[in-house]
DNA sequence: TTACTAGTTAAGAATGATTCTAAATAATAA
DNA sequence: TTATTATTTAGAATCATTCTTAACTAGTAA
């Protein structure tokens, strides 16, 4: 069966790249923390367990060429670092965030709430759009007083 | 009759600051430059200019000042570089931005577009919303092959 | 084999934005 | 007045990120 590491594998070497083993071991961290919201440093470290050897700008190389491809986003919640998520493969569209404010927790949200939206805006700003951003600052379900409920899991 | 000034100088007391002529000269720049999101090191080299005894790192510290006051927003476009605007009077919100792939220009929606998004989101997350972050990536209507119109203004 | 080329790497230096420190100054209170 | 507190400047320090250099690797041709 072909696995989501061959098919990295497989974009890297269309646009003429290879798949070293620096490179790997960065994408296995990736796969390894789908939800974490890594920074580079963060990777780094990680990585380090599985390929000491590796550099930090050899990572910070890898994340750039990652985002290039449109593997991983970068993103970037206004602390100064940089964060990186493996891409859900076939989506055309960055996820959402929903940061806590009391906190500090990241939720995502993987559905395309903006439709509607980008239709107005296309049109009325003659804007034609490639991508989004969109981050919720506000309290999350775990940090409400009382009679929080943990919202129904992602669709 | 009160100026913007004014009533900044009412927020800062209110909060038990003082409006310093360091500070003064920072919001006038703001207030020149209102839709330039300038940088900390922009609006530095701006004031220098009517304060010039002024220090950067007052600059830096002012602006964090007001942004906690919510009298600025400061925002990100992942340049590595921090951006600052003076907030609509009154604006519960940010405004979202129209990022040119093409040019690189950043235009203003004043608008909320996001009524619907927001109802959605706090119901099916269980996440109260205290604010958002839109940003559109793509190609603004300068860059637009041909026949390019200048969308309707701001309403 | 040998040389040649292009891509990739590690290490550490360099950069650039931002924050911190220390000493000076100004405003305020007693 | 004196004491206290807030604010400032200048420059040092920090931190994330990028750049530079030289070494290393795989592939290819002779």
């Amino acid at each position: 069966m072909e696995t989501r590491i061959d098919r990295i594998k497989k974009q890297l070497h269309a646009a003429s790249y290879k798949l070293t083993p620096q490179r790997e071991a960065t994408v296995r961290i990736l796969l390894d923390h789908e939800e974490d919201h890594l920074s580079a440093e963060d990777v780094y470290l990680l990585v380090k367990d599985i390929a000491p050897e590796i550099g930090l700008a050899t990572v910070y190389r890898t994340l750039e060429l990652l985002t290039e491809l449109k593997i991983v986003d970068k993103i970037n919640f206004g602390d100064g670092v940089s964060r990186y998520d493996l891409r859900q493969e076939g989506a055309a569209h960055f996820h959402h965030h929903l940061v806590c404010l009391e906190c500090g927790a990241v939720d995502e949200i993987q559905e395309d709430l903006l439709e509607d939206v980008e239709a107005v805006v296309e049109k009325r700003w003659n804007f034609q759009i490639k991508d989004h951003r969109l981050t919720f600052h506000g309290i999350c379900w775990r940090c409400h007083d009382l009679g929080a409920d943990k919202p129904e899991k992602d669709a």
